[in-house]
DNA sequence: TCTGGGGTCCTGCTACGA
DNA sequence: TCTGTCGTAGCAGGACCC
């Protein structure tokens, strides 16, 4: 207030929220790096059998390949595509770029994949304009030093940035892309006719069985589930999520742009070419996925009491088996002896489709109460020490569990990135 | 017809101690 | 000593996200 009148902030400043995704991501660093591929429907993951799709470039959507789809029907939909493995360090180092362009503007970002993030610009205004200012310009500068395009959607709250940079990107048609505004802002007054007006499948958190449960009750789009009392929607989603959803309804959203989160649980898991029929296979392939996830617990510094084995038979029917110990474990081995009961415990004969272990309850090394074991003699953890520095200096294959080496084929071993969109084709089954 | 891999969050149930 | 209640932790499954 200055002399004794109200100042009307600029309609920028009351947009304080950006959603940045970058357009067909994985697609267009595949495509920056090979160009000769542009115009041709292009399709990332999903090479082998049982994989799925990852990222379609606009041609390839055009014949209705989309992310999630298994592999096999996008080679049916779409035979002349490029089918391309996917290479997930490079995406992140791409990634990494973009993220520190995002971090000139704003400390505040937070990142909700390798090619999507939310940027709170409040405190931006003053050196680089207003929001939709700062999302042209942020647009511009990802062009002009990465050679990717990405959409933008500004507006007053995060969930209505997220679903403006979405009306903002390209399309897919039969006559090729369709460019994007780039750009969208949604501004306070826009906002619920914006939303209401969106099939209630934009929301976050409606999937394909709350999207049917609200079918039911003839909600088909955002305002339509507005309009029904919170009390309904509690009864036949449950009262979290019922009362969450009808809050977005009506845009209210106070969640904040959270810079850093940390991990709640890290694990791996694997989906095999042929299922695994024999317990032994399986524990070899258990030793594997511990170490690997032992592996990434030390270099994020944290370590876990909760171990979870996860299962997925034949059929696709998926157990999970998991076991809390007194001590947060952060070595292979401990691991296994943790994880190890839990699959024996199970009968396999029906055959294994899918192995996982992942570690939760997660604390960091600084506040983790000590093992006996590590109380009782610190060999072992001068022994993980040097396997972790052998890696980082001679790559991951270089020293791996003695379970896990065959004569003759040397071993495998697993890094994050491995097989990310399903298993290829030749890889090892048994 | 076929359904990845990395996660988060919620719900319902059971066990257990105060 | 037995019984009921309550809060919490652990476990399993499911829905959802990118």
């Amino acid at each position: 207030v200055t002399g004794g009148q109200a100042t009307v902030p600029p309609a920028g400043s009351r947009l304080p929220i950006l959603h940045v995704d970058m357009d067909a991501f994985f697609v267009s660093v595949e495509l920056l790096d090979a160009p000769e591929l542009r115009g041709r429907p292009v399709v990332v993951g999903g090479s082998g059998d049982r994989g799925v799709v990852a990222a379609a470039s606009y041609e390839a959507r055009a014949s209705g390949v989309f992310s999630a789809m298994p592999a096999a029907q996008a080679r049916r939909l779409c035979p002349d595509a490029v089918f391309l493995p996917g290479r997930y360090a490079r995406y992140a180092e791409v990634s990494e770029q973009v993220f520190d362009l995002f971090r000139s503007y704003t400390p505040l970002v937070e990142g909700i994949s390798l090619d999507e993030a939310f940027l709170d610009v409040s405190g931006a205004h003053r050196l680089f304009g207003d929001s939709p200012a700062i999302a042209a310009a942020l647009r511009a500068r990802v062009l002009d030093e990465t050679g990717l395009t990405c959409s933008v959607g500004v507006a007053p709250r995060k969930l209505t940035a997220k679903l403006a940079s979405e009306a903002a990107k390209p399309r897919a048609s039969p006559a090729g892309p369709v460019l994007g505004s780039g750009v969208r802002v949604v501004t306070e007054e826009d906002e619920l006719p914006f939303l209401h007006a969106l099939p209630v499948r934009a929301l976050w958190g409606v999937g394909p069985v709350t999207a049917a449960r609200l079918a039911r009750m003839a909600v088909e789009t955002v305002g339509d589930l507005a309009a029904l009392p919170v009390e309904n929607v509690e009864r036949a989603l449950g009262r979290a999520n019922g009362r969450h959803l009808h809050d977005l309804a009506w845009a209210r959203d106070a969640r904040p742009v959270v810079p850093v989160t940390a991990a709640k649980s890290i694990g791996h898991e694997e989906t095999y070419v042929r299922d695994h029929v024999r317990h032994d296979t399986l524990e070899r392939e258990l030793v594997r996925l511990c170490d690997a996830t032992a592996t990434r617990l030390r270099t994020a510094g944290v370590a876990g009491r909760t171990v979870q084995v996860k299962i997925r038979f034949g059929s696709f029917r998926t157990i999970t088996r998991s076991v809390t110990v007194a001590e947060a474990l952060d070595t292979g081995t401990a691991l296994v002896r943790a994880a190890r009961p839990l699959l024996l415990g199970e009968d396999v004969d029906e055959g294994v489709r899918l192995l996982g272990v992942s570690v939760s309850s997660l604390s960091t090394a600084a506040t983790r109460q000590l093992s006996l074991e590590d109380q009782g003699s610190s060999s072992w953890a001068e022994a993980t020490r040097a396997v972790d520095e052998v890696r980082d200096r001679y790559g991951t294959s270089s020293i791996v569990p003695a379970t896990l080496v065959e004569p003759g084929r040397g071993a495998r071993t697993k890094v994050r990135g491995d097989q990310q969109w399903g298993p290829e084709q030749g890889s090892r089954s048994g």
